[in-house]
This record gives C-alpha cells, sequence and structure tokens, in this order.
DNA sequence: TGCATCAGCCAAGGCGTTTTGAAAAGCCTT
DNA sequence: AAGGCTTTTCAAAACGCCTTGGCTGATGCA
C-alpha cells in the first residue's frame, strides 16, 4: 500500500537510521546522503506513519479542542466553526491533526486528564473562557500547553491567547452611534458571566461617560445572543417612552430580532432607529453591498491561525514563553445606522 | 504516568498475552483469570495507548469528517456541525475519535487518498452531495468504507446514507399551506445542483398536482440558502401583482429574509402573506413557545448518529451491507401561517 | 608514528499494543 | 501409566518509527 522507512531504506542501500536523520534535517548525515534519500522519498511517495511516529517521540501531532456534549452550544456556535476553520490550515500546514472531542459539560477537566494521559494531543484549545473558568485551572495543574479563545478574567499575561479587542469594538460602534447624535442608546449585550461581555460594556460605558452622556441602565441587557433575545427585548423598549434612537447589538442574531421588532413596530431603519451589531460569523449571514448592517467586525478565521501557530510553536519548544494577541476590529459602515431623529421637545 | 499493558501483566504475574486477550474478550483465557485481570485493570485506571493499538491492528479507531477548506461552506453551516455534534457522541461511546480535516474544494479525491494510505480513518462521511459526485466515486474505488449525510441522485441503495425524507416534508409544507386555501405559492428553494433541493421540488409539485393546482414557474427560485437570498426574491415577488400569498423557504435564514422583505412592504404575516419553512438547525435560532415560524424539522442530530453506528458497524464487519436510513420529518405549527387571504375580484 | 577527534553511518532496542505458534497443564480414555 | 484431547498460558515477533550507543575510517595534532 504506502511505504515504509525501512523498505525506503532497503530501496537506497542505507540504514533506517540515516534515512531517518535524513529527513528529518539532522546533522549527522553528509549533504550528498541527505539529498539522495529526500529525491528517493519524493519519488516513492514516503510519509512517515503519524500513529507509529508519535508512538516513538510520545508526542500526539494533534491539537485538541474541547466541546460541551450536550445543548445548544458551542458546536453549534458559527464562531467556533470559523475558528477552526482558520486553526485547521495552520494545522495541516505544519503536519499536525485536529483532535476533536466531546465532553459533558462540568466534566471536562477529567476530560482533559485523560486526553494527556492517553498523549491523546499535545496542547488544547479552551473556548468560551469564563471570568473564573475551572477549566483553565485544570489545563495548567495538568501542565500542558494550552490556549484561549478570549480572555481569562482581567489576566492578559502568563498564557496563551487570542482575542478580538471587545472594548475597541464597542468604542468604536459607541463613537459612532454618539457622533450621529444619537445619546438614547440601547446595549443588547451578551451574558453577563462571560469576560467578551464584559469589555464590550466598559467600552460602551468609557465612550458614554468621555462624551459626558448618561447610560440608561434599563438599557443595558445580558443575555444568550438569539434572535429571539433581540427580537423581544427590542419590542419592549419600542413600545416604551421615551424609546432608543440606537441599538447596540452584540451578534448579528440579536440584530435581526431587533431589526424584525422595529419593523414591525412601524418604525424605519435609520430614519427613527439606528443599529450597530458586532459581526462576528463574516461570511454567515452574507450581507449585500453595500452592507445592510453597520457592524465590528473581528477576523475570527485568522485568529484561529494565530492561536494555532502560537500553541505548535510552544509545543515544539516548551520553554517558549506565552503569547497572547489581541486582533483589532474594524467599523463597517452599512446602510442601519443615520442621524439621531431631532428630539420631541420637551 | 499511565499504566501500560506490561506494567499490569507484571503485577498480576501474567504474560501481556493472557491479559490483552482476557481484556480483548477472547475465548481462550479461564473465567477465572479474566475476572481477576478484568478488576486489576479498573483499579489500576488501565486503558489501551489507541496509539499502539492501532498501529497494531492497522485499524485507525476513528471516523473522518473532510470539510472544504476555503470559502464559506460546510464547516460555518450549523447543519454540519449539529450533524456532527450527534456523530461525537456515539463515536465517544463507541471508543473512536473524529478526524476532522480540510481539503482544497476539488482536490478532495486526492485527501481522500492521503487519508485512507496513511490508514488515518477507517472511514469517511460525505457531506452535501451532489447528484454526480466525483468524490463519492473516489471513495468507492478506494475501497474504503464510507457514509453520506444525504443522498447520491436518485439511487437508494448500494451505500451507506443517512437523509432526511426531503420530499415528505416539502409535501407536507404544501399540504398544510394548501389545505388552507393557498394557491399562489412561491418556492425559494436551494441550489439546483444538490440534491435535497431536487428532492423538494418533487414533493411540492406533487402536492400542487394532486391538488388540481398550477406551480407559477417563475416562482420556483434556487440559490444558496442566504438570508439576502430570501430578502431579495420576497422583496421583488411582494410588489409584482398577483403575489404569492404564501412563501416555502428552504431555510430558516431564508424565511428570515423573506419575512423582512414581508414587513417592509407592509404587509402581514400571516395576514396578507403565510410563511412555512425547512427548518434543519433547530436550536440555531431559538423559536419562541409557541414557534414563530411554521416548519418542517428533521433530526439532523439524531441523524449523525445514525450514521456513526452504521459506518461504525460496518468498519467492525466488513461483510455486512450498506444500509440507508431515511428519517422522517415533522411540520410543527407555528405563528406564521394562516388562511389564504380572500381572492381579489378578477 | 601514535593518539585523540570527528564526521558519517549502522545495529539494536524501545514505544505499547496485538497476534502467532508453541508449550504447559489439565482432563479423559484406554 | 501412557497417549490423546482440550484448555490455558506464554515467549517472541510484528506494526513503523525514533534514538542510543557504538563502529568505521578519515582527519588533526603532537
Amino acid at each position: 500500500m504506502t511505504i515504509s522507512l525501512k523498505q525506503l531504506s532497503l530501496l537506497l542501500g542505507l540504514s533506517q537510521t540515516t534515512v531517518s536523520r535524513a529527513l528529518n534535517g539532522y546533522p549527522e548525515v553528509s549533504e550528498a546522503t541527505r539529498k539522495r534519500v529526500i529525491e528517493a522519498a519524493q519519488r516513492h511517495a514516503y510519509m512517515p506513519n503519524p500513529r507509529a511516529r508519535s508512538l516513538a517521540t510520545g508526542r500526539a501531532m494533534a491539537i485538541g479542542h474541547v466541546l460541551p456534549l450536550a445543548g445548544p452550544s458551542d458546536m453549534v456556535n458559527p464562531i467556533f466553526a470559523d475558528f477552526l476553520a482558520g486553526a485547521g490550515t495552520v494545522y495541516t500546514r505544519r503536519g499536525y491533526g485536529v483532535h476533536l472531542s466531546f465532553a459533558e459539560a462540568g466534566r471536562e477537566a477529567e476530560h482533559f486528564r485523560w486526553l494527556t494521559r492517553q498523549r491523546m494531543v499535545d496542547a488544547v484549545v479552551l473556548h468560551s473562557p469564563r471570568a473564573e473558568d475551572e477549566r483553565a485551572r485544570a489545563l495548567a495543574d495538568l501542565d500542558i500547553v494550552f490556549g484561549v479563545h478570549g480572555l481569562l478574567g482581567a489576566r492578559r499575561e502568563g498564557y496563551n491567547y487570542v482575542e478580538m479587542d471587545n472594548r475597541a469594538a464597542m468604542e468604536l460602534a459607541t463613537c459612532h452611534l454618539a457622533g450621529l447624535g444619537h445619546r438614547r442608546i440601547a446595549f443588547l449585550n451578551g451574558p453577563a458571566g462571560l469576560n467578551f461581555a464584559r469589555e464590550r460594556e466598559a467600552g460602551f460605558l468609557s465612550v458614554m461617560e468621555a462624551r459626558s452622556l448618561v447610560p440608561n441602565r434599563l438599557w443595558m441587557l445580558n443575555d444568550e445572543m438569539s434572535e429571539d433575545y433581540g427580537h423581544r427585548t427590542a419590542q419592549r423598549l419600542c413600545r416604551g417612552s421615551p424609546r432608543p434612537t440606537a441599538f447596540l447589538a452584540g451578534s448579528i442574531l440579536v440584530a435581526a430580532g431587533v431589526h424584525r421588532a422595529v419593523l414591525e413596530a412601524g418604525l424605519r431603519v435609520p430614519r427613527d432607529v439606528s443599529i450597530v451589531t458586532h459581526d462576528d460569523m463574516l461570511s454567515f449571514l452574507p450581507n449585500g453591498d453595500p452592507p445592510r448592517l453597520t457592524a465590528t467586525r473581528s477576523p475570527v478565521r485568522e485568529a484561529g491561525q494565530r492561536l494555532a501557530d502560537i500553541l505548535i510553536d510552544q509545543v515544539e519548544d516548551r520553554t517558549r514563553p506565552p503569547r497572547g494577541v489581541i486582533l483589532a476590529p474594524e467599523l463597517v459602515l452599512g446602510a442601519s445606522t443615520g442621524p439621531a431623529p431631532a428630539e420631541a421637545p420637551a
């Protein structure tokens, strides 16, 4: 079927040792032989058997991504998918595989222990981290290389991570709205416990404060980001008086719900109400041209690539210090934002 | 770190052979020793090293899922995610892993060859099959166990597959609409080349014909299922005269676009226009209670489980004939359908 | 010339399993 | 007591790779 190291060495009249060393770039082999070996390897399409290799080296040549088993969770989350697609290209290029596994919520620590005891993976990626994340603690205790897609609480050093600058994103968005004259802004944020939601709130508040605007605390909401959440909330707020002139939505789904509620209330976008969203899923809901929604965007796919490289670097040289990357978001102007409507006289 | 077979056998005063056989259920070992071995294995939390095992057996103990590398493709598709979540539970339960890899579009065949030559996987799952699928041919030629999430053209035997009954789904939906008196139904189907779209069209047409209704061919459309597609198309059709009284959407995203366009046109759902969609993503857009949209649903997660079991069964006994499963859809009544508005007098 | 050094290569052992072929032990028969 | 079975056990080889330690012949130095 496929040629083995032994066969190749027999073919070349060399020992397995020499062929192995030649291919793996060890110095103790003459350049002439190395060239001959490499050429023969290519000709016979030799590829080392990853299983045998990792049995011998003790290295897994795989990075683990662990997903919660039940419920409408990460796996169904397009962000995760896009992140993995980005990471996947790097893994493939550098000869690593993905080890995808599913763990019951709450038993992740045990799962990690199993993964590492079995040497299934060389490193692990943590998705959707919480501020106080017991999974991160478990990983640190296990002395395994790991990286986080997001931040662990306020900490920004001592571990590998890739994060979009959530604070900057909301600052951009809030600045944009404030610049258009909006003062009554509703902020439909993500779940309160999650880090990125805190960061976003900080960004929102800092701009409001800088502009001497007073945020309406009743309009700052936290929930799972669903279309339903956006719709339900916007419907309620649009009935109130005064109502918001602008909505800041945490995701495209939330924005879609808001948009629907606003239309149903007989209001026009952006004449009566402006909508800005954070868009982390890019291509998932194709925007037209010009884009329908004004949105802040982060390069999720690139985030995956960056973290993959960071992890593999550290796996291959355990002495490397941990690295963190903060990716800058951009604001894409769309057709959903415009000047705030004139204030009704008080 | 973790105990090996050798250490366990030493501990028991038995040979590796006997311990191995005892644990793997071979008959040529006395019940007394087997019991002793199993008990010791549990006590020391022994788990065989999967790499060593598959090196020895030649079996990979993994199922491959190959995704297109570039573009807004499967990976970003929540259907795929949900399917994998379902399959994942079965893989884990039966001791298999997932091998997720990314192949450039058009070079999948080569990728499969590599996967099998390297014995990376014992079986492969094909996603989003086309009627004439060169990937399926490549897999068949390679003599590897594989299964399809969907159908290969009209063929319904000779290979493993799990499919939702697309035809039945559209029959259900069309019957529902026709029963409410709708005659002017627009059908926003998926891409023309894909199988499921053909099946769905057949279902739609068969009911129309059975009820002696004449479908408007100009209202039967095919495209990638995006929110934009739904919006664009519904906007156009709502401007026409006569306009459709009902829309049959291929996915929730399409339905969302339709819904938006209908609202923007100043029409009401379901008073002026009814909407039925096929919902393959279940929990992704949480519906309220009662559900917002009337929808046909298919159990994607269950589909993943079924195919996983079929594949592993065949891997473990290659003589088993291929199996196909067609899962029945259900119609979930929501708030988006109602009686057809009275005809304007002609 | 003798001795140490070094580049280049190799034989063999190890990674943790499964599996083959054979030996040992037990039980019947005769 | 010996032979023939069957049951139970084992030592060793294999899977395909990496790596340790050692071997050869050439080179440098004194």
